[in-house]
DNA sequence: CGATGCTTTGAACTATTTCAACCTTAGTGG
DNA sequence: CCACTAAGGTTGAAATAGTTCAAAGCATCG
């Protein structure tokens, strides 16, 4: 069983969207056992896989990441702390991509049969997990919308702000600022482009007065502006606490 | 309650992924009612909505899409008969997108309602349905490979084959073609391109003799070599029948 | 100090968009 | 049955965006 404070990114998550009992409370902690560290680079499950357990990531910087067969890699969804990496395998069963630690990870695990157990004979919460998936997958589509119609360097602001406010809901944001230990080649596999072009569009966005970074930092200089400039509308979150 | 037709290629496609009892069929048939008629180019939900159903396709191509500030469109999925559009709605609450027919639609309502009823007293027919979007889900992750770091070419072979795929399981191929009506603008919003440009992806494709396409018609010539082109692995489509 | 692994730069090349025109197809009404 | 029209498909050429290659600059760490 979990520590309290194991779970407590995922709590601050999920009351995010909807009021928590003490028995659902109680229910995660049953579920979630066994932390593990796995460090920067390292695969945290491979594709092909069918694991028995999800893992939800408790600290550092997780994705989802396809290679093609020319050796490129594409990360198709970016984790924080609080947020399940891999639910849908409970369902799913076979994993259709990898998952890489991008930086060190601290995961804790949740056995599938707790999670059927939390279906059987806790809907409510087993919708919040559902959720969880759904707005994974809003922020997917977002992802589509950035690639397909927006100039990279508001795909890239988008990127941060969002960034910054899924780092606010697990507290791990400074005033304007996160840590973020990604390298610009890391950031080119996230937005499909070359390393050279991704340096680029950061400096971009450097010049005109939005952020900085620097040493594994970024800082937002002026919100609203950036969020202007990104078209960033944080709907898609479901950042709002509402029966489901 | 609804036809037994109607859900009928519903059931065929949740039937690709796991057995159904003749309860779960009867539960799906009390909650899916309300046949409804859209023509093509008209929004089946409007992005903004709150809404109490949601629409399951019975005939035709609808997708989903965003607008982004200049005025460009984005699709960010598209949909063919037996398939939940905005399933996730139930959970969601407010739409973050919306929904258009690309053909004239056929479609079918559930109550979010009965969805619930459904979480509380048939948790397996549920994960069903939750893994109806998680394949959603994956299908998009494909979509952002295959942006990021595909030939547009092979993006637009993915599409194809992934289509054909999914048009089969509800019996809605011919020997290797299906009826496909979307204007080469649409596909551009798909693939995010000008329409221009789509135009000569589309005719690398005839060239490279992997496809015929006119008449609102595609035939897949040799479906080997194209698979082979686009990289295509169906496995992220989940289908095969298991235990979920 | 000297590696090592990012980051940054320049320049040539390729992919994609834009604009403007023209062609083809499938109706529609006479 | 034909002429007309509207919508979608196709083409060329110039402009912009993104990649590639090769080299140089900058931090961090032992």
């Amino acid at each position: 069983m979990a520590d309290t404070d194991m779970i407590e990114p995922l709590l601050l998550n999920l009351e995010q969207r909807d009021r928590l009992s003490d028995d659902e409370r109680e229910m995660l902690r049953m579920a979630i056992t066994r932390e593990r560290r796995v460090a920067a680079q390292e695969d945290i499950v491979t594709e092909g896989d069918r694991p028995l357990t999800s893992s939800l990531l408790l600290d550092g910087f997780a994705a989802r990441y396809n290679i093609t067969g020319d050796g490129q890699r594409q990360l198709t969804s970016l984790h924080v702390a609080g947020e399940f990496i891999d639910l849908h395998a409970f369902l799913v069963k076979t994993m259709d991509h990898g998952i890489i630690a991008l930086s060190p990870c601290r995961i804790a695990m949740a056995d599938h049969s707790a999670l059927k157990t939390i279906t059987e004979s806790a809907p409510h919460l087993a919708r919040l997990l559902w959720l969880d998936t759904l707005v994974q997958a809003a922020i997917s589509r977002q992802w589509i919308v950035a690639m397909g119609r927006r100039s990279r360097a508001a795909h890239l602001a988008q990127i941060i702000c969002e960034l910054y406010m899924r780092l606010q809901i697990v507290n791990r944001v400074e005033g304007g600022s996160f840590h973020f230990p990604l390298s610009q080649t890391q950031m080119a596999d996230i937005m499909g482009l070359s390393t050279v072009h991704m340096n680029r569009v950061i400096q971009e966005l450097r010049a005109a007065g939005f952020v900085t970074w620097s040493r594994e930092r970024i800082t937002i200089l002026d919100w609203g502006r950036l969020q202007r400039f990104a078209e960033f509308d944080p709907a898609y979150l479901n950042i709002r606490s509402e029966p489901r």
